[in-house]
DNA sequence: CGTAGGGTTGACGACGTTCAACACAAGTGG
DNA sequence: CCACTTGTGTTGAACGTCGTCAACCCTACG
């Protein structure tokens, strides 16, 4: 890929956008002059394509954007529907996945806070996005996001470096689903779940140990290309062999990083 | 992901750049003067990203640039060397690659004519590149694309589109690698043989029938996240079963196109 | 109290891998 | 010119990882 200067590892995931849905459901916050208060004090401001628009300028970005708010399991884009809008993930997470026709479901991605959805090349999504936990979101119609991609050159260039860093996410995860076996693909997933909740806890005590994880078994297994059954065995696998710990299945305790790391990477022969 | 307008579909496929090696192997053509006639006459020209550059202008991209002519096998980007070189393949085909410490291989694409490589986002290339065939590149450094996204808003607009489509083809692959069976991987393989075909050959009568396959067993093993053997035995039982004919490794022909369609999405029952 | 959703565990089997032998073509050197 | 090697591909037999099917536990909820 390309290298884009100026803007480093800090950006977004996969993309997915939302639908007709985010207008019947969620609730709007924000309003006419308020808005720009709301973006200038967003969470995620600092971390997201936001940045790329300077403070002076943000009444811009606050008149091209609302708020919506979603309950989990909620569908944002829908498989094949026109594609028209974009969203910014504020809080909470969204999984990306693409079907086949009998079913068979394959997550591409996980949209955690400060990270988008929604980016389409052609008419319709290609992808489906739907809420793991409930999210926030911040919703912008393509129409807009080209705007503001030809009126702001940083805004463009931070727009194709996040899009690159997700292209390499892809092949990474790419090499996951071909090559790892379902030992490696657990322990790679724990390890990445660490790292994101390092990025959305950057001061808790705990984050070396820490992993996140909001998703159900089948989300899991749908991510990894396993089943649920061979999810749950592997990771009381990793709990019997004391690389892993806690009793609750959405927040697991690290017990080895190294180890953790070394069977992700095949280092490890057990 | 964001849509781009005005710049449909006709974008590359998946990145790889080039490293010191494409300084001492390969032989350069065209110089100076000659260098703006060897733009506009290239043959890729109106495929690919240097479209977004207009005629008159096209002598600074010719400045950028150098060709490169190298044989197969060769490496063009090597894992985790210094990112600093993107390249337009103008004929020939390349692989990208991720590998695991021990070894194993994944093939996240493989870019043909009028595709480019070398994209990256950090220090070091996170991917390896090499060629498939004789391949003729088109060299272009990282901070001479830097100059260009800066001055041609057009160029970054394409550019942004295509790493968006290579997203998009690398979420269908992980819908591949993580949920389809060996049947089903080998039918989807041939059809995007099929259609990549149909590109380098437009006005060939037999595209609907003709998949170029340059690539080694081993090649499409690691596509496809198989082994060579599973790759044989399946391509044989295609050939039983009437789906393709033709007793040449390389170049495969469609017997039942909606059968191979059937076969790739998980619609034919056998 | 009954039901539904999420998760765990066991028994069994299939799909794809591993191991191995063989075929064929191209290149190399005596 | 022919033996030998090397790379690529095919095919068979045995094995093993992971999927399938099924039973069960637990919590939440009406």
């Amino acid at each position: 890929m390309l290298k884009v200067p100026g803007f480093p590892d800090s950006a977004p995931m996969p993309p997915s956008p939302s639908a007709q849905a985010l207008h019947s459901a969620g609730k709007r916050t924000g309003r006419a002059d308020t808005d720009t208060a709301r973006c200038l004090m967003c969470k995620v401001r600092e971390y997201n394509l936001c940045s790329s628009i300077e403070d002076q300028d943000v009444a811009v970005l606050a008149h091209a954007t609302r708020q919506v708010s979603l309950p989990p399991g909620t569908a944002v884009i829908e498989e094949g529907t026109p594609a028209s809008a974009f969203f910014n993930v504020i809080n909470g997470t969204v999984k990306l996945f693409e079907s086949l026709p009998d079913g068979r479901r394959q997550i591409t991605g996980f949209a955690d806070a400060g990270q988008f959805v929604g980016l389409s090349n052609s008419r319709t999504y290609s992808f489906g996005a739907e809420t793991v936990s409930t999210v926030l979101l911040c919703r912008c119609t393509h129409t807009q996001i080209e705007n503001l991609l030809g009126e702001y050159p940083r805004f463009a260039h931070h727009l194709l470096s996040a899009v690159t860093h997700e292209l390499a996410d892809a092949q990474e995860q790419m090499l996951l689903l071909g090559r790892k076996t379902a030992k490696e693909k657990v322990a790679s997933f724990l390890l990445d779940r660490i790292k994101q909740y390092q990025r959305t806890h950057p001061h808790d005590p705990d984050a070396q140990t820490t992993a996140s994880v909001p998703m159900t078994r089948v989300d899991i297994a749908d991510y990894l290309g396993l089943t649920i059954e061979t999810v749950s065995r592997t990771i009381s696998a990793l709990r019997r062999d004391k690389v892993i710990s806690g009793t609750e299945n959405h927040c697991i305790r690290i017990l080895s990083l190294p180890n953790l790391q070394d069977i992700a990477y095949g280092l490890k022969s057990i």
